[in-house]
DNA sequence: ATGAAAGCGCTAACAG
DNA sequence: CTGTTAGCGCTTTCAT
């Protein structure tokens, strides 16, 4: 259907490979050895060589548009600066935020970062393997699930690994999460303060941490707030997608068409809540309402806008790579589970129930 | 505001540097030479290798976890397997398929992709410096501004390069964009059709190929319809954000009240007219038409469901991948500009005028 | 303070 | 078919 016009150009003219300058180039240019360049340009070894060569040095590397090969650099010193982030799924909306935390701070500290999206059929471990190829200096991990084989081979092969929104069930490496059964509270808190009594839970992934976590504070919450088993109910999605959600919330209003609210284990699943709603032909927030959790960008404009947990999702990458970088530097450290904690955005898809 | 609870626990053991096998180790357990398992395990080269030594050194490799180390590879043939992604804005939700379709193409043939998010601040040729000091294979650029000197960079320096979303004035590289004038046709002609005669857009930055190409696509649109020139206005947001979106839909609205409609250059700007709308009391479809450009994820659920211009970005990404591939493997080879047909998708944003 | 030499892990001529 | 040799660009002892 895409009938697309197609154009081309040719070339003008030869580049002829301009091969960048190496460290020798500067060398030979300055009447000194290579070693000397490479002294004058590493910040730490500087102080060894005289100002005046040194600072001749710099600016003949400046004229030249001089660039150290970082590859060649990596494979001398055995370290990269590579840093390897394993994503679930980069079109989740709620990724981004982690991501840019996640590499701001690396950029700073003169790390790269390589991004590999794992997908719904991708392997974990296989990916791993491939950025363990490229010699990265650390990984990132987004994507765990409680019992993640991945952790153990991270292990194994030696390289300093952190968990960043999930974690795992032996808390083997460090990790930073928000804190998610507290979250699950504040949403509860907030339904019964409104009058329900009829919950339901469209839960997440149960061998995930955010799944397990979030369904775990959503059954405590009710229990304090004193709201009998028989009244409540859940149904796990199998991933934490729109089209699981609307899923999951079918067979929760088809078990319990009672319910008077629904609590969504991630703000995807919320959306599939709405899906869901709008096929039963029920009105949000007037026949049921709907609490998110992640508060991922945008969820404010819509229809209507969606009452969510906003978790700290920057400060979060932000964290995880800090955590990341003290590994890096002293893989004998004792390893942080930083839990950070949740805030309840109030918007227009809860209200009190009608009767 | 954030009282985090932390922990922390200590190592158990000594990881004990486990060192990844060398091709060298798995020489010396076949009793061949290194370069006998090199040409073994490279599917270009192994012919030249007997059956049954070549099927020795796979299994002698296969048994030690052997992975060959792709940067010392890539130190000696010059090649990294590493594409360097120069992207506007991560947290852009219109930004994710496009990159999703890039670095699935990659990934099978072979290349890691390093996404750099150059942000309001960045500058994109230090950042494309910074790439290329870490031997990238090639570059693609969703950043572009018309007359852009990284793409002059690139070449000097030469680095194969693509661009994708936006393209510059000279057509110095390949490209894939959208349509963008024929998307703005689209937009204008399903207004008309509706009825609306006095028109507003909420344009995006003149420097870029999508914010010039839309701005013109809407003018010769109405042009076309026969509605003069001064029943329409335009005001150019300077970013591609929600907030410069509101800002310039405000202009347009004090400027032109009698306004019935608003084409935005894009989704993100679209949500700012929202806002601008809802600033002043107007409702939306039924004082305002709005409609906006890319269906970016999810707009389906706004309130109201907006109106917008699909534009293929999986498409995108995954043939402007492919002309990069084309043009690492043959950098003389003449190069495309392609140019993928874009759709309208109504919603609820639009609808006929009161008047 | 600087030069010489070795080598990170791999590949690609070049011989045999 | 396989071994030898050399070297990608850089850092780092070890000598001066």
């Amino acid at each position: 259907m895409n009938h697309n016009h197609e154009s081309s150009i040719r070339r003008r003219a030869k580049p002829v490979a301009p091969s960048r300058p190496t460290i020798k180039d500067v060398a030979s240019r300055c009447g000194v050895h290579p070693s000397t360049v490479s002294r004058a340009l590493s910040p730490a070894m500087s102080h060894l060589v005289a100002d005046d060569v040194a600072k001749q040095i710099r600016a003949a590397a400046a004229a030249l548009g001089y660039r150290p090969n970082v590859t060649a650099a990596g494979l001398r010193t055995g370290r990269s600066g590579l840093v390897g982030v394993l994503a679930p799924d980069i079109a989740d909306p709620g990724f981004p935020p982690v991501l840019g935390g996640v590499t701001e701070a690396l950029h700073k500290a003169g790390y790269a970062t390589i991004v590999v999206d794992v997908g719904p059929h991708g392997s974990p471990v296989e990916l791993v393997d491939r950025l363990i190829a490229r010699g990265v200096d650390g990984l990132v991990l987004a994507t765990v699930s409680l019992h993640d084989p991945v952790i153990e081979y991270c292990i194994g092969a030696g390289v300093p690994a952190v968990l960043v929104i999930r974690t795992d069930a032996g808390k083997l490496v460090p990790s930073v999460v928000s804190d998610d059964e507290a979250g699950m509270g504040l949403a509860v808190d907030h339904l019964i303060a409104l009058g329900h009594r009829h919950l339901g839970h469209v839960a997440g992934p149960q061998d995930t941490s955010t799944g397990a976590l979030r369904r775990a504070g959503f059954e405590a919450g009710l229990a304090q707030a004193g709201v009998p088993a028989q009244e409540i109910a859940v149904e796990a999605a199998p991933a934490y997608t729109r089209e699981a959600g609307r899923a999951a919330a079918l067979r929760l209003l088809e078990r319990k068409p009672d319910l008077t609210a629904i609590v969504a284990a991630n703000d995807l699943l919320a959306l599939g809540v709405y899906d869901a709603l709008a096929a039963r032909g029920l009105n949000c927030p007037k026949d049921v309402s709907v609490v998110g959790h992640n508060d991922m960008p945008y969820v404010d404009m819509l229809s209507p806008p969606l009452t969510t947990v906003r978790i700290a999702q920057r400060e979060m990458g932000d964290k995880a790579a800090r955590l990341l970088l003290a590994k890096i530097s002293d893989p004998e450290a004792r390893h942080d589970h930083i839990v950070l904690a949740p805030e309840l955005i109030a918007r227009g898809s809860t209200a009190s129930p009608r009767r």
